[in-house]
DNA sequence: CAGCTGACAGATTTCAATATCTGTCAGCTG
DNA sequence: CAGCTGACAGATATTGAAATCTGTCAGCTG
C-alpha cells in the first residue's frame, strides 16, 4: 500500500505543511498546495484543522518543541554540577539556534513569519524554556551554588538577559565575528551574578 | 521678517522633515511634502541634502542623538559611585526608551522604521551608549567595586544583556504588568556579577 | 455511514495601468 | 551670480479589476 493512499492522519498532514512552506514559503504556501501534496481534495484537510491559522500553528508548535526537546536532556543529568549545566543549556540553545537560522536561512525566515503570527505558541515555548532554567537554578539554589531569591524570577532574567543569543530577530548578528566571544562575556557575567 | 523667508539652512530642513514625518508617518512622507512645509521647491532640498535617504538618516541621527545627551549627565557625575550610576543610567535609559514608546506610540512606530533602514546609524550610537557605560565600569574598577577583565567588553555585555529594556523591537513589552521587576531582576543579576 | 469531494460565496492576492515621487539640471531671479 | 525654480526621465507607489484562496456544506462513494 502506498503512503499516499494511507489513512490522512493531522499528522502526515503537517508533515506535508512542513513541505509545502519548505518549498513555496510563508507567503506562498496555500491549503490547497497541501492538499495536493498530499492527492486530496483541500476539503479534507478542513476535516483535520478548522483554520489555515490552526495548520499553521501546529506546524510552529511541532517546530518549537523539537528545541525544547533537545535542551530538557541537560536539564535532566542531575548528576553534574549546575553551573556548568547551566552553562551547557545556553551553549546548546545558542548552537541550536545559530544552526538553524545559518543552514538554511530561509526556512528560518519561513519559521520566523510562522512565530511572529503565533504569539500564543510562542509565549507557551517560553514558558517551557524558562520553566527548564528554573529547574537547574533551583537545583544550583539547593546545592548551595547558586544565590536566588527567587529561582523562578532568576530563571526569567537569566533568559530574557541572553535573548540577543536566541531571540531570532538578533538572527543576523549570530553571523557576526565576535559572537562568540559576546555571548560568552553575557553568560560569565550572569553566573558570576548567580554564584553564593 | 516671517520665518518662512528666512534662509533656507539643513536645521530648518530637519525640523520640517520631522513635522511632516510625525503628520503622514514614514510611508507617505515624500520630499516634496518637505519642501511644501517650507514654502520652498523640492529641488532646493536636493541643496542640502543629496538624497531623500541621506535626510531620513539625518533625521534618525538627530532623534538618537538627543537620548545619547540625556544619558552623558549621569556618565559625568563621578562623584557618586559607580554601582548606583550604573543602575541610574540603565533606569534613565529604560525611563526614556518607555516613554517614547508609551506616550505617542504612532511617532514611535516612525522611527522605528528610520532606524530600521539606517543601520549605520544606529551602529554608531550604540558604539555611543556603550562607551558611556565604559566609562562607568572602568570608574568602577579604579575605585575597586567592580572586577572586569576588560571594561570595554563588559560594557558591551551589559549592554547586550539588557537589550529587552532599550531594544525598539520589544517596545510591546514595555507595557506588559511585572516588566519594572523584571528590569530590576537583570541588572540586579549583572551588578551583582560585576561587583569584586 | 464515515470520510471525502468539489462547487460555491466572500475574502484576499495579483497584476497591469495610472499616478506620484525622486533626483537632475538648464535657466530664471533678486 | 548664489540660490532657487520647475520641467523632465526613470523609479516607485497606488488602484481597481481579475484571479486565486479560504472555509462551508450538500451530496457522493467505497
Amino acid at each position: 500500500m502506498s503512503p499516499t493512499s494511507e489513512t490522512l492522519t493531522a499528522e502526515r498532514i503537517l508533515e506535508a505543511t512542513e513541505e509545502v512552506l519548505r518549498r513555496h514559503g510563508p507567503a506562498k504556501a496555500t491549503v490547497v498546495d497541501v492538499a495536493r501534496a498530499l492527492g486530496v481534495s483541500h476539503g479534507s484537510v478542513y476535516r483535520h484543522f478548522r483554520t489555515k491559522a490552526a495548520l499553521r500553528e501546529a506546524v510552529t508548535k511541532r517546530w518549537l518543541d523539537r528545541t525544547s526537546e533537545a535542551l530538557s536532556g541537560i536539564v535532566a543529568a542531575e548528576d553534574r554540577d549546575p553551573e556548568t549545566r547551566l552553562r551547557d543549556w545556553f551553549t546548546a540553545l545558542f548552537d541550536a539556534k545559530r544552526h538553524k537560522a545559518g543552514d538554511d536561512p530561509e526556512l528560518f525566515a519561513t519559521y520566523t513569519v510562522l512565530t511572529d503570527e503565533n504569539g500564543d505558541v510562542v509565549g507557551a515555548h517560553i514558558a517551557d524554556l524558562t520553566g527548564q532554567l528554573t529547574l537547574i537554578v533551583r537545583a544550583g539554589v539547593d546545592a548551595g551554588a547558586f544565590h536566588a531569591a527567587s529561582p523562578e524570577a532568576t530563571a526569567r532574567a537569566l533568559f530574557q538577559a541572553t535573548g540577543r543569543f536566541h531571540d531570532p530577530g538578533y538572527a543576523r548578528a549570530w553571523e557576526q565575528p565576535g559572537v562568540q566571544e559576546e555571548f560568552e562575556a553575557v553568560v560569565d557575567l550572569l553566573v558570576r551574578g548567580l554564584r553564593q
